[in-house]
DNA sequence: GTCTATACATCGATAGAC
DNA sequence: GTCTATCGATGTATAGAC
């Protein structure tokens, strides 16, 4: 969505053409590790030379950060569909994809959830893409009654912790992912049990529109 | 500990040399990022010419190897003290300690528990001082009732989860760090919890050493 | 053990022709 | 937009003097 109103075939072209420089980038990280990437490789998979590449790409961090904000889309893609009318199923099903999304791509993970690149920092414009997944799971877990900062914090730590272990201890496997359903329990009996006493009616907020 | 039953000076001495190299290589670590360590900056700083770190480090990956056995050390030498005599207690403080430690220096948790330099893989004399420290967490777990195989996953998740949001989001800071005895708590009530229809007496092993 | 000197391959990046 | 040519820096490694 640029201000231009009619996107005109050569800027099509050229999304088109930074996809499949992306698409290789994705397969030699996964091949040689995220942060060995060479240019010069994936200039040769998608039939360019080096100094190409800089035409589509500022720097290689430029590179990096258009990785980025395709695997945050990619994970708004995993986890946005229809999910279980009931809030505590519907956060349990959220956990599990999320952990199995980062066991589905180690180096992906590392990109997305990791701060391994040195010099690397997100844009402004690919943070937003991240910062539309976290609404996102803020509003699952709203709906299930959690809205403490606390909570959200503890709550975000343990995903990324469950989704963490996969990654490194487990890679491709589901060790970890088995474990979402008893985790959300766990937490959600957690935040009720020290809610009980008082039991301040919740402030309700419109729903989400997400 | 080798073989030699009097280590000779020259081997104190060289020992020596390998801690001060490793020192500087953490500093330049953290000021670069880990995967940007130079092997000429890190000789200039230590007032060596390139060639001679060949004497210490049979490469690279050696040097990483290196600091990744250095920083389990370190870890065991932060968690190893008398803890209070409740297991509960002691587990909220070794908890507490971890997260503590993991923001204290974001590339030595990089290093120890992020798995993000390519082709660097632990020598298994490094991995066992890992391994060391996993026992040590594991007796605390043990102490207070916690045994089976799904539990000690989900706590290492746990803990990894707090330490990698202290990193990721509050480095230096302590936002997770105060999480970690509310979420011990959460964690040994559903251990409990799960555990109490039935509730077979737990096999009780000899205390453990450390 | 440490140095000088050197070699090689690879890397990100730039200049300028077409 | 794509290319050739080139740059400086890097990691790795070796030879040989002291």
């Amino acid at each position: 969505m640029t201000t231009t109103p009619v996107p005109d075939r050569r800027q099509q072209r050229r999304q088109a053409k930074v996809a499949v420089i992306l698409g290789a980038a994705w397969t030699l990280a996964r091949r040689d590790g995220l942060a060995a990437i060479s240019l010069r490789d994936l200039a040769d998979t998608v039939g360019l030379r080096q100094p190409s590449l800089y035409v589509y790409f500022d720097s290689k961090l430029d590179l990096y950060d258009a990785m980025f904000a395709d695997g945050w889309r990619q994970f708004l893609d995993c986890v946005r569909h229809d999910y279980p009318s009931d809030p505590p199923e519907a956060l349990a099903r959220f956990v599990g994809e999320c952990v199995q999304f980062s066991s589905d791509d180690v180096v992906r993970h590392q990109l997305l959830l990791q701060r391994t690149i040195p010099g690397f920092e997100p844009s402004p414009k690919s943070f937003a893409v991240a910062m539309e997944f976290y609404e996102f799971g803020s509003g699952l877990l709203r709906q299930a009654g959690v809205e403490a900062p606390r909570d959200i914090d503890l709550f975000t730590a343990i995903v990324n912790g469950l989704a963490h272990q996969q990654v490194a201890n487990d890679p491709g496997g589901t060790r970890w992912v088995r474990l979402a359903d008893m985790t959300v329990a766990m937490f959600l009996a957690d935040v009720r049990r020290r809610a009980k006493p008082g039991d301040p009616p919740r402030t309700r907020r419109r729903r989400q529109t997400a």
